[in-house]
DNA sequence: CGTCACCAGTGGTCTATGCCACCTTCTGCG
DNA sequence: CGCAGAAGGTGGCATAGACCACTGGTGACG
């Protein structure tokens, strides 16, 4: 036993609050102790100690190297309810973006990304796995599927460089029009954790983005991947009860903002964020 | 053995690809063999499959019930990429939302409520812990911190109907304005969870708002954390290159589309969305 | 002096086992 | 017939021990 028993019958809690108190005495980037040193002081089995440990990675508060050891994580993350996120000023741009192709090849749409793109399943697709950096730091890894037939000649450095939208139009006079995109939470599987250099199971957003042209021709249909440590949304609404102008058709509801607690007239507009690491 | 013993070296991944593939073969809400059995039946022990279990629990393929057994999930989640989404249509409205509060007491603002707020860290502060409802599920859970100066003889009632920004103008003269709000993603902790019915670690959205009325007063620091399983953000992005009017003064950065990726004109109409369970 | 092989220490995985808490079902008593 | 209690099955937690894979340093050898 180390301090006082804690109230927690559940070891495992009991050993994550006494890490959590000892991440918060150290620096970021600082070694803790090693597993079995752990295991020792508190007087708890590895297999106890490593998942309570699991719930700290998970959380975004130590990193695990292998063969080097266990240290606190560099950029205090989402880690609890409450961040001490410091500045409120909306940052303006967002690092320097670049990207990096990883696979680029031609295969048939098959039902799910057919469906969407509104052609044959047999349909030739033009499909692209691409790395974007930030600075270069992963970011997140986006998957294009995009009809071979609207971008023949199609090389992969024309994905690393550019505006792709720029690209479609000035190639290949496609012009892009609106975009239907869904944002929802997820965890990083194995394949995803290892691109964007963060632990399995992490939080992140997963984006999910079918592209219409002027003509309502679907052109592209995205999934990416975000990693929920370096990347956030920031949204400014206007709230203005000035005039209920403008009843914009559809059901409105901001995220965040349920039903019942908004009524008038709202707009907004959306900026991404990358949020500076430590 | 079962069938072939697959690439993998890791017995975690071999079980978990095996329980994936038995949970696509049933449907939502399935039972499927108990721990123990499936242990035998896969020749590990029962830790190792417990691991593997977790990693479909917390990805929302699985659902655990203490002292009944192992359940396919209801909802189809995030689960893998490429989620088998059924519909295109945006689901218009939202269920009917309700709420009920969980604390409604007096504090202190503290450094950093009342740095968000603009007011001494010793004022008072109305803090309310309410779940938000939608058709009698939990959806998320708010936590507000308005100062009480603002809100005089505000009771629990009152914010368990109607509109709160409704209830500031009539009932006290204030008139909110705009809103800067952040979204990222997170995991839930214990209480998080056990709140809003799902697993720890289960992916959520994590909403930090500060509101402020007409004369650019904070009149609400809120951080709410809405589970991931069952509530999505849906927006239709306006990307016409029509005209290259209205350049919104700052950085303009889509989410899940990078800079340089977009020059144009954007708009963007947001909306929320839940998605109808099985 | 440089290079390489080895080794100790670390995290990663897996096993076998036990006990506890919870739920369902069945059984037997009132 | 009805209800309470026991029994068995389930997931939840924890242990002790073993081996593997990776890293970094150290020492031996060229």
């Amino acid at each position: 036993m180390v301090s006082e028993p804690s109230r927690s019958a559940v070891k495992r809690e009991r050993v994550r609050d006494y890490l959590m108190e000892l991440v918060e005495s150290c620096a970021p980037g600082d070694p803790i102790p090693s597993e079995r040193t752990l295991c020792e002081q508190l007087g708890v089995s590895r297999p106890t100690l490593r998942s309570a440990v699991d719930e700290l990675v998970t959380t975004g508060l130590l990193v695990r190297e292998h063969g080097r050891g266990m240290f606190v994580a560099r950029a205090k993350i989402t880690q609890e309810l409450a961040p001490a996120r410091d500045a409120y000023r909306l940052p303006q741009a967002s690092g320097s973006w670049a990207s990096k192709v990883l696979e680029f090849t031609t295969v048939q749409a098959g039902a799910r990304v057919g469906r969407r793109l509104h052609v044959s399943p047999a349909a030739e697709i033009t499909y692209i796995a691409r790395l974007r950096l930030v600075d270069d730091e992963p970011m997140a890894i986006e998957y294009l599927h995009v009809p071979a037939a609207l971008v023949p000649g199609l090389q992969p450095g024309d994905m690393e460089s550019g505006d792709f939208y720029d690209f479609l139009r000035e190639r290949h006079g496609v012009r892009v029009h609106e975009a239907v995109q869904s944002i929802e939470p997820t965890v990083t599987n194995e394949e995803e954790a290892r691109l964007i250099g963060v632990p399995v199971l992490s939080p992140a957003l997963l984006f999910e983005r079918l592209t219409k042209d002027t003509t309502g021709r679907p052109v592209e249909y995205v999934h990416s991947v975000y990693r929920g440590d370096r990347y956030r949304i920031v949204s400014r609404l206007a709230l203005g009860d000035t005039a209920p102008a403008t009843p914009l058709s559809a059901a409105q509801h901001h995220p965040g903002i349920p039903p019942g607690d908004l009524a008038s007239r709202r707009e907004v507009m959306t900026t991404g964020d990358v949020q500076p690491g430590s």
